[in-house]
Order: C-alpha cells, then sequence, then structure tokens
DNA sequence: TGATTTAGTTCGAGAGGCTGACTACTTTAA
DNA sequence: TTAAAGTAGTCAGCCTCTCGAACTAAATCA
C-alpha cells in the first residue's frame, strides 16, 4: 500500500473530525480557513509570511483572512515595523476555539493509542516528528 | 505538534512529488483526477463504488471520470451484471503512468528511509497500516 | 404488477485556488 | 539624495473541484 495513501487517509480523518468538533461549538470555519488560522503566530503574523506557511498564494492567503476578520476571528492592525505591511491577529473569539480543536484531538490519539498501543503510537509521532525535517518546508 | 499536521505535511509532500512526475513524463492528470484513477480496479469499477473509494459524491467522481475518459485514460463499458450500471476500466494509457508513479514513490521512500532510518522507516509503515483498521472506512 | 430502491446524469451554485497586473511603501546604491 | 529595485498587499478574471437537488432508467421486492 502507497505510503501516500497511508498518511492520506488519518489525516483526512483528523481533518474531518476536528471541523466537525469545531463547527458543532459554534464556530463557523471552513477548512481553508482553518488551516490560516492555525498559522497565525500569537504576536501577529504578515499576510505573506501566513500565505508561505500555508503553502497558498498571497492572494489566497489575502481571501481567507478577509473572511475570517469579517466573521471575527482575526484582525489586522498595522505593523510598527514597515509601512506596506499589516500584521494579521487572532482575536478572543479565535481562542475560544482552540480548546475545542484540541479536545478533538486528544479523543483522536487517545482512540489510535488504543488500537496501535502506546509504544507503536510512540513511533508514529516520532517519525513523523523526524520526517518533519525533511518535508516541512517552514520550521 | 499536532497530529493532523505531522500527518498532512508528508502527505502533502507525496502527492506534489509523484503528481509532478507524472505531468512530467506527459501525462497531463490533475490531483483530483489521480485519486480517483487510483482507484480503478484491474476489471473495472463502477462510478458509486468509485466515488466511495475516493470519499466523494457520485456527482463529482462523475465528473473526474467524464475527464479521465475524455484525455483517454478510462473507458466505460455496460456492466454485464446490471444494466443500470458501467464500469469504468482504466486503459493501455494509464497503465503506462503507473510505473512513473511507482518510481516517483521508491524515490521518496528510499530518501525517508535515509532520514529515518530502516527501523523507524519499517515502524511508521506498521503503525500506518495498523491505523488503516480504524479510519480507512473502504477496507 | 406496482412501489421502492439503486446507478448514474444534469443543472446550478459556491468555495478555493491560481496568474497577471497593479499600487504603495521600503531599501539599496549611484 | 534621489533613482532603481524590491517587497507587501490588492484587484480582476479565470479555472477546478465539490456539493445539493432533482431527474431518468433499470432492478428488485411485496
Amino acid at each position: 500500500m502507497n505510503i501516500g495513501l497511508l498518511l492520506f487517509i488519518p489525516n483526512r480523518e483528523v481533518e474531518n473530525r476536528v471541523l466537525a468538533a469545531v463547527n458543532a461549538a459554534g464556530f463557523d470555519l471552513t477548512q481553508a480557513q482553518q488551516r490560516v488560522l492555525m498559522r497565525v503566530d500569537p504576536g501577529g503574523t504578515r499576510l505573506t509570511a501566513l500565505a508561505e506557511a500555508a503553502q497558498v498564494t498571497k492572494q489566497t492567503a489575502g481571501f481567507l483572512v478577509d473572511q475570517l476578520e469579517k466573521a471575527g476571528y482575526v484582525e489586522r492592525v498595522p505593523d510598527p515595523a514597515d509601512g506596506r505591511a499589516r500584521l494579521v491577529r487572532v482575536t478572543a473569539k479565535a481562542l475560544e476555539a482552540v480548546p475545542v480543536a484540541n479536545a478533538e484531538l486528544a479523543r483522536i490519539e487517545a482512540e489510535w493509542e488504543r488500537h496501535l498501543g502506546r509504544r507503536r503510537m510512540g513511533q508514529l509521532r516520532e517519525a513523523l516528528e523526524k520526517l518533519g525535517e525533511i518535508t516541512d518546508p517552514y520550521r
């Protein structure tokens, strides 16, 4: 079985479930919005940096940030360090969604650990983190 | 680091590279088309089954199969077992793309194994395959 | 046989993504 | 110190993928 598909299937499971949990808690976010939102730094992040981190063009990132801003999840403030730029910052509303997402993630991890056993779950995590070193262009 | 993102990053790497390799070899396939094509059985697969396997609605599957058919990667033949149904079958042209995709997959796996070591790469595979038992709705 | 289910299609709409071209500001270098 | 080059972000237009609703045709069940 192809390694891409092996990664794809559980990844989709996580994405679907976290999104469903966040939506069920009353946060009206889409998958794409969530992906961008996840990358916003506590101190604020420039649009261009956000676009890079989320692997989309700055136009796409701008489009999604517009939606997030309209819905009250982020705000844009001038960047004191550069007059051309603005910093995207998460609002209190967005922060409220974080524990909801984390709770679902914890639930998923617990289920997986129950199925794989503690040892194998640890190995999975370790291998994926190590793999990030060569596959994640942003860290 | 969140398990969803840990899975997402290498998955994207695989998808991008395999698609790029296939495109570079002259096969004009998109990601979505490739995902459907990958699920077509050697003996032929019904549209509905394809839709389920690829986790999309039958409208979407039909749309993608139309494109694949126009481009000559699949053909539709009547299903002898059911007058309503047709079987989607891959053509010789599609089969030519398989070794290209497999070669790139092998290259990726080799790189990963070089980075993780043989032991950890084996553990990753094993854990993901075991995980498929509870996350893959189609096997 | 008539009613219900199933396989697949058509239509219309929306989300998400891209390229190219632009404005406004900053940095660099002559 | 000012002209040139670079960078942050926006605007406009387009394409692909995806879905829901409603439909046709064939199969199956009562």
